[in-house]
DNA sequence: TAAATTTGTGTAAACGGTTACAGATGAGTG
DNA sequence: CACTCATCTGTAACCGTTTACACAAATTTA
């Protein structure tokens, strides 16, 4: 059994006070040179490393942030956290990840936990959050991927004008009969996406047909088929998110339809799932590397008590043609 | 700026000591079932929660495990995840991921980090990490995925002989010059595979043909291609995970191949990939949740001093049989 | 050369909990 | 009825840091 040093032992190894050993390690106040040198031997003597619980407990802050996400199974976020890490590392932070399951409770317990632990911000993904939950909170809070509240910074994208040039891109390429593959019905974004392709289609005078996907490869497969079932000639499908586009695709491959000759498919978010399949997915690609970047400094600077100006940022996203539309 | 209640502003208010507030909290020692109402209400009233970190400091633990993993955008770990959250949460534990990056200092770091803050526990997936780099530390360790040392608990796979079992269904299949796509040379479990492949094809006195994938799609895909175009009746693939067969399934159909009639591909891990492209990929699948929560129960043990006496686990895989091989 | 300032160091009080110990009360026992 | 023992509560030490404050020595300033 290794015995962990405290300062108190560094103190005493190299016959000066605590104080004098704080003052080293953080390079604060005033410390000789000589005495500087014998600290740091005797750190090293020791192997020390001071203990992070001891100092949060004082300074009230941890040099931690978290991130909550609904569910790392999504593609969408190992970028995200690779994004935030290049930012927060630089600075000292370490960062912690939790996964919701898209379930509210967990989400504030979570948050709970970290409050506990002195947690220094959160950035927030969830579908379910609103500002009363973060209401009594103490922790700097970012939300991404939705806004929760005036109030709460955020970093989103315009879901539904960006879903509109989704549907557009069918209709520029001379698709006729358009479907919808939905998300869930308590998710807004979900809900901004489908009203974007109802509103196109009523524009355009066109018959809308939606099947619910519920955000899910197995169950867009599904609603394809009954989809394809009861409309046979539907030649374009634009489906709420990219791994509902993987369902909508293999559907079409198991029928023997020609994506895209006889139907087009066009998904939304930019996850690497749409890059792995045949043919390659086409779709409105989100910057999700440049959105935690700047969810990450967004928060540390309310961390550090730097409010930022702008504090509702709406990313423009990228319409990546790939395979599954002609042109 | 709400205020955050304290023991001590609880035990004011309820009239009574801070160590009878704390017997009620931890429901520890006698108290009497009036004050234990008293104290209650008070806590209500002033919406206290008890700081984990002053918690911890005290106790020395902080009811708090880790995970290290190389990359999160392996979907190998979404389900990992999942599992060890279903075993410990349930003891009243909060789990923290961290994503590595598959690079040394990092790892170090985090564990550092985790020992500065009392973390009880971790579960490591490393390729880098020897039990030197834990011997100074006083965290109990579950290495998955990879053996550290033999004196450090792990859940694993034999990743030799599963490697031969999936070779052999493709002997089995009736494939004559099978390749291999291998993983990297640094990681151990890579080379194991690799050796299977090679140890069968050396028993059946058939030519080896091993193109290097480096673990990705991208790289796999090239691999395939220049495979393909040095020896171009190559009937079967062997690739050292999954991620790689769906490179080497897209190479085949950028080619005209038709997948498993002229071609088959089996890969290793049973991540879910395999299932997302057509046709759906034949595997050797690894039990990712149970070999999760068994690592997640072995830490817990651990933790709580009960030495388990069987500490190398070594999991049974299935093999999946798909649409890209025959049978 | 006295006063003011800078430099260097130590003492002790926080931070917010837990728990060993002591003391008080009341019930049970021989 | 004295004694033991279970029940209930409070006091204070402790966990490992940081930092306000005090004090002394060295240096600068007038």
């Amino acid at each position: 059994m290794i015995h962990i040093a405290t300062i108190k032992e560094v103190a005493k190894y190299a016959n000066v006070s605590v104080a004098t050993v704080s003052r080293v390690i953080n390079k604060k106040g005033y410390v000789q040179k000589e005495t500087q040198t014998k600290v740091e031997e005797a750190i090293k003597a020791l192997n020390y490393r001071p203990n992070n619980v001891a100092r949060s407990l004082f300074k009230k802050q941890s040099k931690m942030i978290g991130y909550i996400v609904p569910d790392i199974t999504n593609p969408f976020f190992p970028q995200l956290v690779r994004a935030v890490e290049d930012v927060t590392v630089a600075q000292g932070y370490t960062t912690f990840l939790c996964n919701s399951d898209d379930n509210l409770e967990k989400e504030l317990m979570y948050l709970n936990k970290m409050a506990e632990n002195y947690i220094d911000g959160v950035i927030i993904v969830s579908n379910h959050m609103n500002e009363s939950h973060l209401a009594n909170l103490q922790i700097p809070v970012v939300a991404l991927d939705r806004v929760f509240h005036e109030s709460i910074p955020s970093v989103t994208i315009d879901n539904y004008q960006e879903a509109r040039r989704a549907v557009m891109h069918l209709v520029e390429n001379g698709c006729e009969k358009i479907a919808h593959i939905s998300g869930p019905e308590n998710i807004i974004n979900s809900q901004l996406r489908k009203k974007a392709y109802q509103d196109v289609m009523m524009a355009l005078e066109r018959p809308v047909y939606i099947s619910e996907g519920h955000y899910q490869m197995k169950t867009a497969q599904e609603a394809t088929f009954r989809l394809l079932h009861e409309q046979k000639d539907i030649d374009a499908i634009f489906t709420g998110n990219d791994v509902m586009a993987v369902g909508a695709l293999k559907a079409c491959t198991k029928l023997g339809i020609n994506v895209p000759k006889e139907l087009q498919i066009i998904g939304f978010d930019g996850i690497e799932w749409t890059e792995t399949v045949s043919p390659e997915i086409t779709t409105i690609a989100q910057p999700i590397y440049e959105m935690g970047k700047k969810a990450a400094t967004m928060l540390l600077n309310r961390i550090n008590g730097k409010e930022e100006g702008q504090d509702h940022i709406v990313f423009p996203t990228e319409l990546k043609i790939r395979e599954t539309t002609t042109h």
